[in-house]
RNA sequence: CGCGGAGUGGAGCAGUUGGUAGCUCGUCGGGCUCAUAACCCGAAGGUCGUUGGUUCAAGUCCUUCCUCCGCAA
């Protein structure tokens, strides 16, 4: 089939890869516009657009999808389907209707729960232990098109985002790809969505700082959830510590945001009586390192209250 | 030049108005102990990121360059 891909990030990056290197043809690809980015604000192009370009795709980078001229690119192509994996714009029912197949998008949540842009971390943010990607044919509204395919995965107790990114775009490549080839055959029944829907906001950077008053479990899935962006954190003595790593530890009688423990991790009390056990942590202007490295060089008195 | 922090013995940090470099760990040796990540005694280990300068004297002031990091995206 003829192919015109949407997508930006990285985790789109697999699925683009894999349909360049099947029997099905990439005849154009479409991302977000190059954005400034790093400490020098250096324009930096999207990952999907240095694949496409490694492999002579032709590249488009429109600011909106909607003026009409992405349309008229997409109908000189006469695609078979479009392909949308992570392309961060909302596509008008014009370009929804401009391919044979309509456009296919691969989400990566068992829909219809975690509809949105962050599915990913939220499944772990809400403490599931399953989540999946599901193949959809998408409609005008948000992730809510009738469901093609569907993969499930366990999601490890200590896996991160940045962890289950990975291994969910590897198998909603693997889907995309054997689901287009059904779709092609005619041998996929697109099936409405069942069940309650739930959505998956886009985060923000305010959402992962670490409330104490929280249960222990719920930071743990936090600081899993948030990583490896915006990454959690709390304020200890008016500067941001980031939880890189860490764990729900044992049980304490004092109060939420108290440090009970110095040796070896930095142990706080939560809310539900529990404590988090912060492993590894970064503060401002150093490197991440393990808590017992950082409590070498900075005393914390077990009692102190952190949060401030 | 978007804002800001930092480069000091193996690790993490301190170092006050410039005057012989300290702390917490770790390492090595010894001691105590039934025993220990506990405790006690002792030791090794630093041209204080780089260049040039000011000064009787610079980790500490000025300067060149390099590297790392937070914010911001």
């Amino acid at each position: 089939m003829k192919i015109v891909f949407m997508g930006t990030p990285d985790y789109a990056v697999k699925t683009l890869e894999v349909l360049v290197k099947s029997e099905h043809t990439v005849a154009a690809v479409f991302a977000q516009p190059d954005k400034p980015v790093g400490r020098k604000q250096v324009l930096t192009p999207p990952p999907v657009k240095v694949c496409a370009e490694s492999y002579n795709i032709p590249v488009y980078q429109p600011n909106s999808v909607k003026t009409g001229e992405a349309l008229e690119i997409i109908k000189n192509i006469k695609p078979d389907v479009i392909v949308v994996v992570a392309y961060g714009k909302i596509l008008p029912k014009e370009i929804l209707e401009a391919a044979k197949y309509g456009c296919v998008n691969g989400h990566a949540s068992l829909l219809p729960k975690y509809r949105g842009s962050a599915p990913i971390q939220y499944a772990i943010l809400c403490g599931e232990t399953e989540t999946g990607v599901t193949i959809q044919l998408m409609d005008e509204g948000i992730d809510t098109g009738d469901i093609l395919e569907t993969a499930t995965t366990k999601i490890g107790d200590n896996e991160t985002a940045e962890e289950l990114f990975e291994r969910l775009s590897v198998i909603s490549a693997d889907l995309m790809l054997s689901t287009l080839n059904k779709l092609e055959k005619g041998e996929v029944t697109p099936k409405k969505q069942e069940g309650d829907a739930t959505y998956a906001p886009i985060i923000k950077k305010e959402m992962a700082l670490l409330d104490f008053n929280k249960p222990a479990k719920e930071l743990f899935n936090a600081v899993r959830g948030y990583y490896s962006w915006p990454c959690a954190y709390f304020f200890m003595d008016g500067k941001r510590i980031k939880v890189i790593k860490a764990s729900v530890g044992g049980k304490t009688s004092m109060s939420a945001g108290t440090v009970v423990a110095n040796n070896g991790v930095l142990s706080i009390a939560c809310g539900d009586g529990f404590s988090l056990d912060i492993l590894v942590l970064q503060a401002e202007g150093s490197k991440a390192m393990e808590a017992k490295q950082y409590l070498c060089g900075k005393q914390i008195p077990v009692g102190q209250v952190v949060g401030e």
